[in-house]
RNA sequence: GGGCUAGUAGCUCAGUUGGUUAGAGCGCGCGCUUGAUAAGCGUGAGGUCGGAAGUUCAAGUCUUCCCUGGCCCA
């Protein structure tokens, strides 16, 4: 370095600003991270940094994040950068904990939407779907789906995900189908896999059953009608004669009509009618049956104006009744029992709950429990089957009103009205559904133990946070066995065959196997253009079976990756370390394929779950386009760069929902730029530093050896918070660390020692030293989160041809360190200082100083808390060019802190004049002597240096 | 309507088994510095802890109800 020789003049100041050794670097203050990002991805891309990743852990402990797949149609979303940034921190602090990570992304392929998404393009071209060849429909499904994750794919690299992007896993390759072909084949070889009938929500439009996520609710108006059953048989004296009345808002139910529901612990009431309105259907002299709470609700619909109580009675006093249906005597002869249920309530009706079994869930649970019949009535297109009694041929939907009537003809209703109320629709066609009795596929939930199974996995995975413990939990307990066919066409056909005698699924692993070899080779298309012989083989008479032509719902393929993507691939492993999903995926893939792995290999396919919140706007509330409140990832990234919403991710609670918007970018903005300088500002003052100047920690001065101490602390902190995933406070600490401790008080007080000391001196050096330490070490705990930033920064003092700071581990930190005693003294003086720092205020108010380096205070305080400063030079501490300790109370007009009893400041301009160069007011700086004896000393090192 | 979950300063979050004037960082106001300068330092003002009632000597912390959100389900 070249530093201008001093003129001491007399008449004109000299400028010792060259002779100082200012902070120099190219890494400049303003990111420019839109422009940067990129280029840094790039290089990445040129030196394979991706595959170094995986590889430069090689034999090391692993840590395998297995990628739940986003649905291949769309640019991504803020939720969708959220889930993959926090997969990639958790990946890369794994990794820089030592761990062999290996991030194989995946996309979920099959299923409705895209489906439906070429349907509508036929649509427009005028042409029908049911004309196309289904193998021709599918390839065009799978072309869209291709598009698509070649944008995703873009759309994440981009947020600076690191993974093998090179080698995803996609749910519709060839080896993908057949595994999940065989995943299926060991349910229905282990008998698992069943046929069953069972009510589903069934669109009568699209003929087809749907999927709970292709379920939207809506208002809707639906008759209501009030129907009378008779009481035939009953225990209790009180019912004899009368007639017991049920609410419902579906009247076309009424033929599945099996059984009347009541509970336990609601009051009935039998009352007898006395007087009605002109226009009621009820009957004067009628004694009916109604939950006590419900009754004036009742009488109003009914037009009943005046009713006589005969008998109250609990529900539990109904068991063993049987009732009559309203239609008895024109084809519906048949009993109905009354059944108690804890799905009964007196909050809506009548307190009775007419029960269908072909029509509902709960309603089906009930008539299985007491081995009801299960009447089909409905066809696939929503009218009644021709066998249907007086309703032959009517549209469940659309007759209700003349369904309603024919039951009043008959004497069947007691009242009849319209609701308003949220009802299920499909989600494409907007169509209302209806609870429909279909043969579909199942896997049970209790052969094979399959609950109890999924159960014992629940209990022995780790949870973060832990609360998705229970809910997951009380899915599993609650849900019934697990429909898996669709009436689709893209997706994986259930490879099963029917015979035709008996019914039963065929169950030969000889098929199976087939089956599979030919998904294997030319993917599930193979099923819908090979001959069934071709499957069945020599054994098998093709004319015996029936090819199952559904096709499997997509939460079985997610629930299989696992087994398609974990076994066999020697990088990763089964199960895996971790699993992490938004919180909606405790219904979704978390459950689906802790099922299958249950059912299939006995224990969940991870080891942890984690998930995580929801993204809302700045005040809570769901993103929609209505409410123009949506934040595009994109759109952050453009403006501000990916390390802005990297940034977002960690300084949230995912554990909760979480916020974004323009304000709340602002801040994540304050944050990066407090981060970014506190790396300038290290890198500028170890401008030429090299390992020749480190100084042992034995020689460096206390300061320096507290904050090795703090790193030391940060050491233990980041690693306990990679280990639980709480980027929260390892963020929060790090920031903290860099804002009060490094820039508001280590840089502050050493700026003097960086700046004006000689280079050789011990000081000196060992800031430098330690600055070089802190460099490693906030690269290295940034990485994860900032990873643009921390390799701009990393790259600006190691510039080896691929010299990544993603390469790297956590620096490992000598325990020797650690000074508990040393962190307690220097924190009883950061608590003097502040009271100096408040005095030297006052001073500034009263325009007495300017700057501290004007001031020379004198604090007064008692022994102990003067023997802390043992050592410690105060005027270096507080920045001021003197100070004087006294021990005592001082004078009683001094300034002192409620927050810090015992210390009281006076404050004094120090004596002396300005050094030029250092700007501390010393005595021995006068006319002729511009400079303080350390810099005068300083300048001649520098001047001999050059010469 | 049911299950789970949340509501602490403008923002993001801490608040231990209920126990002294509720904390931090950022932001904001004011001031200093102009040798980290579209930076840095200091200092100050912000909260009836969603609301109401209750238990208790004592409640942000326990109970009940209500309000406002979120996810899942109906």
């Amino acid at each position: 370095m070249v530093h201008t020789i001093p003129i001491v003049g007399t008449e004109m100041t000299t400028d010792y600003k060259n002779t100082v050794f200012l902070p120099k670097t190219d890494f400049p203050m303003r990111a420019g991270l839109p422009q940067r990002e990129p280029e840094i991805l790039a290089w990445w891309q040129e030196i394979g940094l991706d595959r170094r990743i995986v590889d430069v852990r090689k034999g090391r402990e692993k840590f395998i994040l297995h990628d739940g797949p986003p649905y291949a149609n769309g640019h991504l979303h803020i939720g969708h950068a959220l889930n993959k940034i926090l997969k990639d921190v958790i990946n890369r602090s794994q990794h820089m904990a030592g761990k062999q990570t290996a991030y194989v992304p995946g996309w979920d392929c099959h299923g409705l939407p895209i489906e439906w998404k070429i349907e509508e393009d036929y649509r427009a071209r005028g042409q029908n779907k049911d004309d196309v060849p289904i193998v021709e429909f599918r390839q065009e499904c799978r072309a869209f789906a291709d598009k698509w994750i070649d944008v995703q794919r873009a759309e994440f690299k981009r947020l600076g995900v690191t993974g093998l992007w090179d080698r995803p896993y996609l749910t519709m390759t060839y080896p993908a189908e057949a595994q999940i072909a065989r995943e299926l084949g060991k349910f229905l070889m282990n008998g698992g896999l069943y046929k069953g009938a069972r009510p589903v929500m069934w669109s009568v439009v699209e003929k087809t059953a749907l999927a709970d996520a292709e379920i939207e609710y809506h208002d809707h108006v639906s008759t209501t009608i009030h129907a009378r059953f008779p009481v035939v048989r009953t225990a209790a004296p009180a019912l004899e004669g009368a007639t017991v009345v049920i609410w419902t808002t579906t009247p076309w139910t009424m033929p599945g009509n099996r059984a009347v529901a009541y509970g336990d612990e609601i009051d009935y009431a039998v009352v007898e009618v006395t007087a009605v309105a002109e226009n009621s259907l009820a009957k004067v002299g009628e004694k009916l049956v109604c939950a006590a709470a419900l009754l004036d609700d009742f009488k109003a619909q009914a037009k009943i104006e005046a009713v006589s109580e005969l008998a109250r009675l609990k529900g539990a006093g109904l068991a063993g009744t049987v009732c009559a249906h309203p239609l008895r005597g024109h084809g519906y002869d048949y009993d109905v029992p009354m059944l108690a249920a804890d799905f009964a309530t007196d909050e809506t009706g009548t307190g009775f709950v007419h029960i269908a079994p072909g029509h509902g869930a709960d309603d089906f649970e009930l008539g299985r429990e007491h081995g009801l019949e299960i009447p089909q009535t409905v066809a696939d297109d929503g009218s009644f089957y021709d066998h249907v009694p007086l309703f032959a041929g009517m549209n469940v939907l659309e007759d209700n009103m003349k369904i309603a009537a024919i039951l009043r003809d008959h004497g069947g209703i007691v009242a009849r009205g319209k609701l308003k109320h949220s009802y299920p629709h499909s989600w494409r066609s907007k169509a209302p559904l209806i609870f429909r009795n279909t043969a579909q596929w199942f896997i049970s939930m209790d052969t094979n133990d399959l609950r109890k199974t999924a159960l014992q996995a629940i209990d022995d995975t780790r949870f973060v946070p832990a609360s998705g413990q229970t809910r997951l939990r009380g899915m599993i307990e609650g849900r019934p066995d697990w429909c898996i066919s669709r009436q689709r066409a893209w997706g994986v056909p259930i490879p099963v065959f029917v015979s035709k005698k008996t019914g039963e699924p065929l169950r030969d692993q000889a098929v199976l196997d087939r089956i599979a070899d030919a998904f294997e080779e030319e993917g599930a298309d193979a099923w819908f253009a090979s001959p069934p012989s071709r499957f069945l083989g020599n054994d098998h008479n093709p004319d015996d079976f029936e090819q199952v032509q559904d096709i499997c719902d997509v939460w079985f393929d997610s629930g299989s990756t696992h087994a398609f993507v974990l076994e066999n691939d020697p990088e990763l492993q089964w199960p895996a370390s971790l699993y992490l999903e938004g919180s909606d995926q405790h219904r979704g893939w978390f459950h689906s394929s802790l099922l299958e792995s249950c059912g299939t290999r006995g224990r969940a396919p991870y080891d942890a779950v984690l998930t995580h919140g929801f993204v809302l706007d700045q005040d809570g509330r769901k993103m929609s386009k209505s409410l123009g409140n949506v934040t595009a990832p994109q759109e952050v990234m453009d403006q501000y760069g990916a390390d802005i919403l990297r940034l977002w991710v960690v300084s949230s609670d995912y554990s909760e929902d979480l916020r974004i918007g323009p304000d709340i970018i602002k801040h994540q903005v304050d944050h990066y730029r407090r981060l970014r300088n506190t790396l300038r500002y290290l890198l500028g003052a170890l401008d030429g530093y090299t390992d020749a100047e480190t100084l042992p920690v034995e020689r460096m001065p206390e300061l320096e050896r507290w904050v090795l101490h703090r790193i030391a602390e940060l050491d233990e902190i980041v690693r306990r918070c990679t280990d639980d995933f709480d980027f929260h406070t390892l963020f929060t600490q790090i920031h903290q660390f860099c804002a009060v401790d490094l820039s508001a008080f280590y840089f502050d007080v050493r700026k003097d020692s960086l700046y004006c000391d000689r280079p050789d001196s011990e000081r000196r050096r060992a800031a430098r030293t330690v600055m070089a330490q802190l460099f490693d070490c906030l690269t290295a705990w940034l990485a994860p989160i900032l990873c643009f930033t921390a390799e701009e920064a990393w790259r600006t003092r190691n510039t080896g041809p691929a010299d990544s700071v993603h390469l790297r581990e956590y620096p490992a930190v000598p325990a020797g360190w650690r000074d508990e005693a040393l962190a307690a003294k220097w924190a009883k003086i950061r608590q003097l200082r502040r009271v100096v720092t408040g005095a030297l205020e006052l001073e500034r108010a009263e325009k007495r100083i300017g700057a501290s380096l004007q001031a020379h205070p004198a604090v007064y305080a008692g022994a102990d808390l003067l023997a802390g400063m043992q050592g410690v030079d105060p005027a270096e501490v507080f920045i001021t060019s003197g100070a004087t300790l006294v021990e005592g109370d001082g004078p009683a007009d001094a300034y002192r802190l409620a927050e810090v009893p015992g210390v009281a400041v006076v404050s004094a301009l120090a004596d002396g004049a300005k050094c030029e160069r250092c700007w501390r007011v010393l005595p021995e700086v006068a006319v002729g002597e511009p400079v303080c004896d350390r810099c005068d000393d300083a300048v001649a090192a520098g001047r001999d240096a050059a010469e």
